[in-house]
DNA sequence: CGATAGATTGAGAGTTTTCAACCGATGTGG
DNA sequence: CCACATCGGTTGAAAACTCTCAATCTATCG
């Protein structure tokens, strides 16, 4: 899955980095893409924000990833934003070049087709997963997902229930229960996970 | 989107097609891909099913579509099952034709991802809205989903309440409300929607 | 016409959200 | 380096929506 990085490497050496401070968008929802976006360093969410105001939080990208090729790949306007989550530096990779890249390296456009397969899977067992599991189960599983996959990240409590599909208050008081059972220890506003089996466990 | 037909016209041309009835499993959950199907003529649903047993309706696939692809891409086992939801007839592609259609005609790569890329759009967009919409919202919204976009066919109480992430009883008691106020009319199992804005602007 | 799958309606339970008030951490500018 | 502003976190209580369970009814098809 890490294919993009030797794939990009020739045509990423030879355009300059950008970097990014948490909270700084690359793309806005709605926008139309330009190209796609190569992460070298750091993490970025891709949110949805609804017209009731209230954000999803859809997918992370970490270094090696790249980002706005859906959009791209599917002739369509960005259907969620991207926001760097922590110091980030990227490369942007513009339309035209994509398209060469294409022709000349169908093992890219084979990637992009893998990522693509691989996150509508995880998109819909998410569906499923809204559908069959209870709020606290979905948390749990989203603390798991997020601070296993990437351990350096401190989560607010608001990302975590945009994840899950809940909200930052039942987050707080499902970690609040955790703490005690032992399962999680806070530690500032970060925390670990001392018991997985018992998060994944959960039946409401 | 309709370019699987074109592309695959000859290919298809040279297989016999296979019937299926209302019911019958194209493939299961867990299974490897050996390859994609072709739809020639009919309707077919992807189902998830749960631990706990409950089934998420994902996608639905007629004529001219292809499916069976993600996880072929992907290179994973089927994460759901499809199902044909009425008569249907259709072609299958071996895995191996695929991997030569993808090197001898890139259009068809490229029209994979471009459908995945639309699909994962789709499957995020229904996760913001069961985060932001009232199960009432939801199931309003897949009645005009549903409906509009593949009018011929009798859609279950339990089809409409798997795809909007509800249960059919909801499904049951909203209908009904929605029948009182004219914005749908109820015949037999069927139904036809009388008035689209009101649906779409139900609150709860 | 009978069997079966699907639909309807009611009542009650329960999880989760919402609203509100308060607390604690973090970071910046004077 | 302190003060203060701001962002994030905690906890409580009440409301509300949806689900679950149950009983009954109605289409549809062989």
């Amino acid at each position: 899955m890490q294919k993009f990085k030797e794939i990009l490497k020739p045509l990423l050496d030879e355009t300059y980095s950008k970097e990014l401070k948490r909270g700084d968008y690359l793309y806005h929802m709605g926008d139309d893409p330009k190209g796609i976006f190569y992460i070298e360093e750091g993490l970025v969410g891709l949110f949805h924000l609804s017209e009731s105001a209230k954000e999803s939080f859809l997918r992370v990208f970490s270094e090696g990833f790249i980002l706005g090729h859906r959009s791209l790949f599917a002739e369509e306007p960005y259907h969620a934003s991207s926001i760097a989550l922590s110091k980030t530096t990227y490369k942007f990779i513009p339309k035209g070049l994509c398209s060469s890249l294409c022709k000349q390296h169908p093992e890219f456009l084979k990637a992009v087709a893998m990522t693509l397969a691989k996150d509508l899977r995880a998109a819909e067992l998410r569906i499923a997963g809204l559908a069959s599991h209870s709020a606290q189960e979905r948390i749990a599983e989203t603390l798991v997902y997020l601070k296993l996959k990437y351990p350096q990240q401190v989560w607010t409590r608001k990302e975590i229930a945009e994840y899950s599909g809940s909200t930052f208050e039942s987050v707080t008081r499902l970690m609040s229960k955790l703490e005690e059972e032992g399962a999680i220890h806070k530690s500032g506003r970060d925390f670990e996970i001392l018991n997985m089996k018992a998060l994944l466990n959960l039946k409401h």
